[in-house]
DNA sequence: ATACGGAATTAGCCATACCTAAATAGTAAA
DNA sequence: TTTACTATTTAGGTATGGCTAATTCCGTAT
């Protein structure tokens, strides 16, 4: 249940839009019928946790943003905790901390950010979260998207592929880099990054998992 | 499953006996029915991790062995890795632990290792496993076994009572401390610890919580 | 040798969360 | 407005690991 409620969290975005049943599915890798049942299960959870309309799609209430956002911390804190603490790499905390954000206590949680010093950020450059508070969306868009030969600054990156995250970390792509979009072509893009000086072609695929923001 | 087999491993202790599902339904707390119903689950698995008889109780095989003791290793490695890292207090990193050993990868164990420095004994002073071997048992009895007024240094704790832990911290008594029993009556004892030099009386319950070894 | 009592097992259920296959609802195009 | 496609839901089934109640086994004490 608590993948849902993240999912639908992270799937509706900053507008809160409905979730449909299918989005779900692709993105939990289950089968549509699996979400219409767990749905319908949520949807009978009290206190409510989400507004579900059949055929419709689904929202969360504010008691199911909270339990959403709770486990968005836990995500986000683990993953900077086992990449500064234990030393993993960027491509390897995604998958220990998506299985872990479930099991750890408020008390660890609590420990982690203290050992972490409060942090704002984790490795991918999203924010984490305040304690019992929802998150805030950055005004950040897809590389892609922005216009040519305008200064970008890496906000964050896609952290669910390892291998493009391997990739980046080579070409130095890295949340807080400054760079500037040079072409843009259907297949991919040609990008000048300012600490380099040196232009470097990024397919789409991996353009697509980095998003800027106005420097 | 994996509770069951770290289970067998710590009620069968040292001789490796033959455990009683009315054993294991007590420290697993579920009931006997269940515990029948596991057992077969267990000896159905290939490679095979138990021997089961019917009515005979049950033991591990070599496979179930290692198995169990990964488990003990992550549940120590844990424990010392939330009170030395995390800071924990000691009565609070059981509970965690159990939770957290069924879900750490092998790449979480080998950094927690790493970070601990290979260490040896939990916070409890139990020995903590090497990596892929069994655990080696030390000699050592519980406090009301050993004889009066012959020096003692404390080898480890129960730990599963978090009261007792905090009791026995408020008394000094930790792994490695020496002292003597001065008394030893049917509902306490007089210990006299030997750093302090003062007398201290311990129930009987608590007393059972406190195993030693020669010094 | 037998009867008793506790331990263990069987039989039959419950909940969770997944699955496939079949039926239905909603939408967009003809 | 009807058709056709796709999304969604329903129906019915699986595995896991619990449960209670009823039964059976085993060892001990008579």
């Amino acid at each position: 249940m608590d993948d849902y409620l993240k999912a639908i969290l992270e799937l509706g975005g900053a507008e809160e839009a409905t979730v449909s049943t299918k989005a779900l599915a692709e993105r939990l890798a289950v089968r549509n019928a699996s979400v219409t049942g767990m749905l319908q299960k949520l949807a009978a959870q009290r206190p409510l946790l989400v507004l579900y309309e059949k055929h419709r799609g689904v929202r969360l209430t504010a008691a199911g943003k909270r339990r959403a956002w709770e486990l968005v911390r836990h995500h986000r804190l683990l993953e900077l905790f086992l990449h500064d603490v234990l030393k993993y790499s960027w491509d390897e905390v995604h998958e220990e901390a998506e299985r872990l954000e479930h099991f750890i206590s408020e008390r660890f949680e609590d420990r982690v950010a203290a050992i972490l010093g409060d942090p704002e950020t984790d490795p991918h450059g999203h924010l984490i979260p305040a304690k019992h508070e929802a998150g805030i969306y950055r005004e950040e868009v897809i590389l892609p998207d922005w216009p040519l030969q305008v200064r970008a600054v890496i906000s964050s990156v896609f952290d669910r592929n390892a291998a493009s995250l391997r990739e980046l970390e080579r070409l130095g792509l890295l949340p807080g880099v400054a760079l500037a979009v040079e072409k843009n072509s259907n297949s991919s893009l040609v990008v000048r990054v300012e600490s380099r000086g040196a232009f470097t072609r990024l397919d789409r695929d991996l353009a697509n998992c980095i998003l800027v923001a106005a420097s």
